[in-house]
RNA sequence: UCGGGAGUAGCUCAGUGGCAGAGCGUUCGACUGUUAAUCGAAUGGUCGUAGGUUCGACCCCUACCUCCCGAGCCA
């Protein structure tokens, strides 16, 4: 069971805080914001007294000596406590003061190669803001399952905090790429009523007993309508898909990036897409050095993406890669040496996937699958109608799929009988038709998932990491 | 849904058909440079749940629950 910080110490200890008249409280209020300094920026400050607020991460003594291992959210530093310089009253507290105590510190910034980061706080003044009880996430290590109830309090550690942090750089990367060519951001409704593929994956919503809806597994098909009227779109939000998968690659609520574009061709969005994630990976790599660090990601397997020239290889020639990687046995460690070769028609397995992806040093692009395997919505190749003018990204390392698009049907009749084929009823899709029956013309799309993005960026071995509160099937809890 | 693995102290795990264990954490004490400090002491249990076999079950059997890994499906 979580442990329950202790309101009646935290009041002990801090009287002040706590019963202050409003006026007062204020005036220590508005005083923190002027004269506080973020541990990120101490670097800035050396020589300098600073005050700042943080929490105790960690605690270490040696006699006279007593380390406090000290957190804001900009940033990690410890504060060095020496028993000379400070009052018996305050030497003695800082001795008993427990992990996730939120504090208020004075000291001097000081340059210490002794110091990881090169530099660390001298305390004369320690006062605590809220107590901790025994906080239950120690410096030792813990199973993924107790983290994962713990999530609400894990994600004030080192890891999370890194991976957090990507998340969020990798959201402005792709804002900045996309409004830097003239995208706008367009939001598709999370409410909708028809699926674009399959109805098993969505969630039912009941619409007060008479109606029902279902949650958004795509904001493609709104997307098209956006890109129609703004040539340029993209939606960008939560997506839901029912699916009962238990890997490291899946939620059931996810964040997909999806861009729309009209006029646009399949050759195009294969384009865009490298240039998306080839900007987004030079941007990390420019930006984000101390969380890459903390993950200890191997930079030199994330450098050869930010220089773009993704290789693209047809899902025929994926197969023939496939079928002679089997044969030589030569396969990456993560493939089950059972793994079978496709025949033609068959859709790829993640296995496959992995294969393929194993052959670059960057993401691939696999392109042309059969249209028989593929959504309704995918313009077939005039050169061969029994591919799809589609693609999949698949990240290297075995991270597998991160992006797939498509260039879409823009014939109204054509459309109308993909769909009929699919057995889906026509109604819901009356508005979608009418995109093609106004004005068509040749457009394109890709969707990615966020969460698998960052967690290639970061790498790390699963995707419930790469958001702040993960929903999956064995999970929706904290 | 299918296949494999696991469930014992707050955490990570060992364990044997016959008295329930270790390390870490926590608390107290020592130590002026710790980095997962070190040293000494204290603290800690419905052995996932229910039933069965047995003189005796944490251990063997059955069912169920939960989590982890993989597959399918996908981003």
């Amino acid at each position: 069971m979580v442990a329950q910080a202790q309101p009646g110490a935290a009041r002990l200890a801090s009287p002040l805080f706590y019963t202050a008249p409003a006026g007062l409280a204020l005036s220590i209020l508005s005083g923190m914001a002027s004269t506080q300094t973020p541990i990120s920026k101490l670097s800035e400050h050396i020589g300098q007294d600073v005050t700042l607020s943080a929490w105790l991460t960690d605690k270490s003594g040696k006699g006279k000596l007593i380390f406090l291992k000290l957190r804001d959210g900009s940033g990690f530093v410890q504060g060095v406590l020496s028993k000379n310089d400070v009052s018996e009253d305050v030497f003695e507290a800082a001795r008993h003061l427990t992990q996730e105590s939120s504090l208020k510190l004075t000291g001097t910034v000081r340059a210490d190669e002794r110091a990881p980061g090169g530099v660390e706080l001298s305390l004369s003044h320690v006062e605590v803001v809220g107590g901790s009880g025994e906080y239950p996430i120690t410096p030792k290590e813990h199973g993924i399952d107790f983290l994962q109830d713990h999530r609400h309090l894990w994600l004030r550690h080192r890891r999370p905090w890194a991976v957090l942090r990507l998340r969020d750089a990798v959201q402005r990367g792709l804002a900045d790429f996309f409004h830097g060519r003239g995208f706008i951001r367009f939001d598709s409704p999370l409410f909708t009523t028809n699926a674009a593929e399959d109805t098993t994956e969505l969630f039912e919503i009941d619409l007060f007993g008479e109606n029902s809806a279902y949650l958004s597994q795509t904001g493609q098909l709104h997307a098209e309508a956006g890109a129609l009227a703004f040539g340029k779109v993209y939606t960008f939000g939560p997506t839901f898909r029912a699916e009962k998968s238990k890997t490291r690659r899946h939620l059931l609520e996810f964040w997909m990036i999806e861009p729309e574009v009209a006029p646009s061709d399949h050759a195009a969005n294969m384009q865009l897409q490298e240039d998306m994630v080839a900007f987004v990976v030079r941007r990390v790599l420019e930006t984000c050095a101390e969380e890459l660090g903390i993950l200890g990601r191997d930079l030199d397997k994330l450098r050869p993406a930010a220089s773009g020239h993704f290789p693209r290889v047809t899902y025929t020639e994926a197969l023939e890669i496939i079928r002679s990687r089997i044969e030589s046995g030569d396969l990456p460690p993560n493939v089950a040496p059972d793994t079978q070769p496709v025949a033609w028609g068959e859709d790829l397995g993640a296995p496959h996937e992995t294969i393929v992806g194993s052959q670059f040093d960057r993401p691939v692009m696999i392109e042309r699958y059969p249209a028989a395997i593929k959504a309704f919505y995918m313009q077939p190749d005039p050169l061969d109608p029994r591919v799809a003018l589609c693609d999949d990204m698949i990240a290297p390392e075995g991270y597998g799929e991160i992006i797939g698009g498509s260039q879409r049907i823009h014939d109204y009749h054509l459309l109308k009988n993909r769909i009929e084929e699919q057995g889906l009823p026509l109604e819901p899709f009356e508005w979608y038709l009418d995109l093609r029956r106004f004005g068509s013309v040749p457009h394109a799309g890709f969707g990615m998932g966020l969460e698998r993005f960052v967690a290639w960026i970061s790498g790390i071995d699963h995707i419930r990491e790469a958001v702040a509160f993960p929903r999956m099937l064995t999970r929706m809890y904290p």
